[in-house]
DNA sequence: ATCTACTGTGTAGAACGTACAGTATTAGTG
DNA sequence: CACTAATACTGTACGTTCTACACAGTAGAT
């Protein structure tokens, strides 16, 4: 039996039990709530420890009784920042799944400072993991495998995070660069446009002079996400028309 | 005409003409490319301003004459630290895309700190725009539109990224939780089987039990790259037949 | 009642990013 | 050529931030 990392115990709910000392004035919930505040005003900049303590009214070195360090904090802070995922609501696999990614998308726009974690990926939470049981769960309706399960969820959560780190950087102008007021799609493309070497870039300029980075009639950020995802998701589909013949042979 | 960030116009090549006083003795690509260095060796957390600057034989705020702030420098490094793409040679759309994307994501896996850095889409840098320029070549054998090639490399690209960082924090162990000795698929699958409530996460406890997380016969990483992969290519292609049969109507 | 594990505090230190003032260096100007 | 002014780099200093460590108070165990 692997010894359970601490953190990684109370993240699940263990808190420990009855134990000598004063009783625990704080636990693992409130403090990640508070960070989590903290970084939904302020983005991931404004998260210290000494914030975070001032928050909840305790001393910053008080944390370090739930917490290693300021990594583990956020590595907490990545799952506790997650909603319950949808409802199945009787929905096919391919509808839940289209309403799962957008709800992962939907959630990366709406608290940013996710995107600006470093790797996001496998220490999942329970609250991720929920996600993942859900997602998996609805792909339980075809004859796909339990590895091709996994994978089509790792592309559409690579998908979602994809989508919302593009939209984020081009609507409300990241950090970096744009710092020189460079912000939506438009001013990019002028940018761009004025440094392009149309020997080196063809196909980019091509593309620009053709007006990509302008807003176009009838288009939407929502109709872009669906592209994409419904791509995959005939490719999904594809394959389970290909399995099914194939088992029939 | 757009004023250029200063940062962006060297990234650019465009160091400024000669001026009044005494020559630079430096210039930006050194100073990403010492950077670099130091994050191949030790990590993003190894690379700091006086780190870099002593490795040019400077002293730390020198590098503020090319640079107006660390993250500038790190925004520079993601796009210095990103080779040639792959040369076409005549391969079909399909199969360069394979490669592209594959090239990717090696790339992310030999300097995994570029996984790390917040948010690497947009502000790209002339390298980071070649490879978009080439993808969009290739797509350019296709009846897709151009927003809708972009969305397929975007897609590609998130792919990548995505099987990236987890194929690097399942082999060699990330950071936060990891630390208590966690590494590799098969101590994280205890440590979930361990506290897993299958009353909760019925669709992921069945295939742990199934052995999902434990190596199988035959199995590699790249398959299951190819796998997602594929999946993607296959929803460009029946898009692409639409498409045909479409026009023909 | 005493022991002892535990919680939160206070202080201190190391590392880091960067603002600011100063010095040396060179191109332009008369 | 002498002078001016813009520039490259240095040195110092300050504010933050993370965290190690020693301590005081608390409450279950014996």
């Amino acid at each position: 039996m692997t010894e359970l990392p601490p953190v990684v115990a109370r993240m699940w709910g263990r808190e420990p039990g009855t134990r000598r000392g004063p009783r625990p004035r704080l636990d693992l919930a409130t403090i990640t709530a508070a960070a989590i505040e903290i970084a939904d005003a302020d983005g991931l900049a404004g998260v210290s420890m000494s914030g975070v303590a001032a928050r909840v009214g305790v001393a910053p070195m008080a944390l370090y009784r739930y917490v290693g360090s300021k990594d583990e904090l956020l590595t907490v802070m990545a799952d506790g920042a997650v909603p319950p995922p949808p409802e199945r609501d009787g929905r096919s696999w391919r509808d839940y799944l289209v309403a799962w990614t957008r709800a992962n998308r939907d959630l990366l726009l709406r608290r940013p400072w996710l995107l600006s974690l470093p790797g996001l990926d496998p220490p999942m939470g329970p609250r991720r993991l929920r996600w993942l049981d859900r997602a998996l769960d609805a792909l339980g309706d075809t004859p796909l495998d339990d590895g091709e399960r996994f994978n089509v969820v790792t592309a559409l959560t690579g998908y979602a995070l994809t989508d919302a780190t593009l939209t984020h950087r081009m609507s409300s102008g990241g950090r970096g660069l744009d710092d020189a007021g460079i912000t939506g799609a438009a001013d990019y493309g002028e940018v761009l446009a004025e440094v392009l070497d149309p020997q080196a870039y063809p196909a980019l300029t091509a593309m620009m002079r053709a007006g990509l980075l302008r807003e176009s009639e009838g288009w939407t950020e929502d109709a872009d996400f669906r592209f994409g995802l419904d791509l995959l998701l005939d490719g999904v589909e594809a394959l389970i028309a290909r399995r099914a013949t194939n088992a029939g042979a």
